[in-house]
Parts: C-alpha cells; sequence; structure tokens
DNA sequence: ACTATTTGAGACATTAGTGTCTCATGTTGG
DNA sequence: CCAACATGAGACACTAATGTCTCAAATAGT
C-alpha cells in the first residue's frame, strides 16, 4: 500500500485515484497500463505507489465507500423520519454512480472493503427497522428483502438519470414510492 | 462455432456445455482448462469445437436465453391478465437462476446474444403496456423504470430462495407485491 | 471384428499482463 | 542555485492463459 522510499506527489496521487475510478466504471477489466495512460503517468510510477493490483482496487474502493457514508450522513440526521432517512440517501447517492459503481464486481474479498460494506449494511439494516416501527414497511416483510430492494432503487435510479430519462429528483422520488407504495396508484 | 473436419459427440458436447454453465456461474472469469476439467474433458477437445473462449460462452449464453424464454412461454398464455403473466414469469424464472446467473457480466456486445436479449426485452415492454392498461401499473411511471424494476424482482427473488429465507413461491408472491403495491401494506 | 474418427494427453508457440529494475530527466524545497 | 528525490521511459523476467498441433488410444458404426 504505501511506499517506503518514495513519497508520492499529491498531483499525481489524485490523478492516478481520479483515472481509476472513472476508467474502472467503464471497464471493470481495464490493464494497468491502461489506467497509467488515463492518468497521464509512467506506467513504473504507478506501481512504484501501488504494488499491486489489487493495492490499487482496494485503495479506491476504500475511497469510493467513504465517499458515499459521508455523502450520506451529510444529508441526513438522526431523529429523522425513517422515509425522510431514505430519500435523503437516495439524492445523496444517485449523482455518485458514476463514480463508485465499479464496486459491483467481485471485489468482495478484500478485507478493509468487506468492512466498508458492513457499515453500510448495518446503515440500512436499522434503516429497514426504523421503517417498520414507522409504518412505511409491513412487519411480515423479510428486512434482507427491503434491503435489496434498496439497493438495487439506488442503481436503477442512477440508471435512469444516467440515461437521461429522470431527473436526479424525479428519480428519488420514483424510487421512495416504488418501495413504499408501488407502481399502481398515481401519486397524490 | 461448428467444426468441419470433427464431429462432436452428443455426450460430449453435453457435458462441456453444462459444466460451462456451471462453473462459469459460479466464477465469470474462470478459464479454459478448468472448463474442460470440471467437464471430465480434454482441454484439446474444448477448442476443437469451440475455436475461442467467445465462442463457447456465446454458445452458452445462447442456450440459456433461449431456455429461458421457453420456460416463460411454457407458463404464460395469450389472453391471460398482465399480472398473472407476469406471476407465471417469475415463477418460471427462478428456479432458472443458478444457469443464467453468469450472463450479467459484460457479454453485451455478442450479436446472436443481444438478440436474444431484445427478444426479452419486447416481451417485458409489452407485459409493461398490458399491466398499465388494466391498471395495474400507473400511466405516469416512465415504462424503461417498470421494465427495470421486473428485472431486479426476479433476481431478488431468485437470491432469496437461493439464501433460503423465502420458498419459490413465497418469492414469487413478495414480487409481484412489491411490484404493484409496494411494501408498507401487509397482504390482504 | 474392422475401420473410421473422435478423444485425451501433452508439447509448443504466442500473446498479454504483471511486477522489477535502471537511468536519464525534471521538479521541488531549502 | 543546488542537492535530493520523484518521475518517465524502456528493458527485462515471469506468469497465466489461449489456441495449435501431433499421436496413441478409446469408441462408434457397420
Amino acid at each position: 500500500m504505501s511506499a517506503k522510499k518514495h513519497v508520492i506527489r499529491p498531483a499525481t496521487l489524485e490523478a492516478i485515484v481520479e483515472a481509476a475510478i472513472r476508467v474502472l466504471n467503464a471497464n471493470a477489466g481495464v490493464t494497468m497500463s491502461e489506467i497509467a495512460a488515463q492518468a497521464g503517468v509512467g506506467r513504473a510510477t504507478l506501481h512504484r505507489h501501488f504494488r499491486t493490483r489489487d493495492d490499487l482496487i482496494s485503495t479506491i474502493g476504500v475511497r469510493c465507500i467513504e465517499e458515499m457514508n459521508a455523502a450520506v450522513r451529510a444529508e441526513t440526521t438522526e431523529g429523522q423520519p425513517a422515509v425522510d432517512r431514505l430519500r435523503a440517501m437516495f439524492r445523496a447517492v444517485i449523482p455518485l454512480g458514476d463514480r463508485y459503481n465499479f464496486l459491483g464486481a467481485d471485489y468482495t474479498d478484500d478485507p478493509t472493503l468487506s468492512q466498508g460494506y458492513g457499515t453500510q449494511l448495518r446503515w440500512a439494516e436499522t434503516l429497514v427497522e426504523d421503517l417498520k416501527e414507522q409504518g412505511d414497511v409491513a412487519e411480515d416483510v423479510p428486512s434482507p428483502w427491503v434491503v435489496t430492494q434498496i439497493d438495487q432503487l439506488v442503481w436503477s435510479a442512477w440508471n435512469a438519470t444516467a440515461e437521461g430519462y429522470l431527473t436526479a429528483d424525479e428519480a428519488t422520488e420514483l424510487a421512495v414510492r416504488t418501495l413504499v407504495d408501488g407502481l399502481r396508484r398515481e401519486r397524490p
């Protein structure tokens, strides 16, 4: 992860990380040479600071997850009604879809990373509990099902904005509506 | 795709295809050697009948999609109410999740395959139209959104049964309910 | 049982990517 | 301005996988 004798220059680090996020989202199997090229950096420099490919992926994975958690934390408050927290989460996360989408691949084996997933999972689980308590989700629905639906709605919402057929706000509303009320009835 | 001088033996073909489906679902990046080994077949034999890796993937992809389309066709009838068709589709497809799950990867560039996808997409689109006509889905919901939800519900439902927290029938019911009525109210 | 031909096993060349190293060049901080 | 050090470019060894080929052995059809 960290170099011993070489200190990375901030600009270089930034170029590498941003390029890696951008490029890996476009193609999860992209090569180190390509990442270096897109970062405008020598391939040797890339390997100097990220010994292995997994090293790089782990680093940017952690950064993306922290970014996401921070965005959600910034938009939500503890005492808030659960539906509002859900809505705020969608609003916070949708614009980040472009960046953290690549995490969908099978990098589940990284220890630091799965810790980050754990945090998100626990957050979602308490949200679902609160949704149930406040009558926004029926008690008879298995919680893992609800968590899965929320995850997938995040993707749907991001995708809809990326495709251009919904704005971020519309996507947020539709996601909440879909989860809670279903698609049968028009919105009041 | 097809060999010129060599005719494949039915048993060999079957072993290869089945092993490939099974193994690729476990790990999308699995190697040709591994597939051959799991099929109990020499690596040379594998290459004799499937010149390239893409060739093999394309073949089994087509087979899986046809399998799915056939299963859906077998369970649904033309005049059926849209919700029933939706339910029947879930019931038909859920048990196949183990097999066609690997298609989620980025093999979208294959011509024959994307044709298969096209068929499914068109099927889903007319289903959505009918759902709207019969008042099961509100007119103001963008159809691509509905299609996406259905796709994801298929995955959710399969996953729930694979995880063991729902039976196939329960998952089917919950999927329909989630899409149409949302998760707020208990089932009548 | 005979013949044709598929199959299995392994050798082989080729390709693509990874990771290491060196050295000349350029940048930065004092 | 100078010394230290990060960078870029390229050479290099190594690995893993792909795809081709050959030949002996198993198998199928007649």
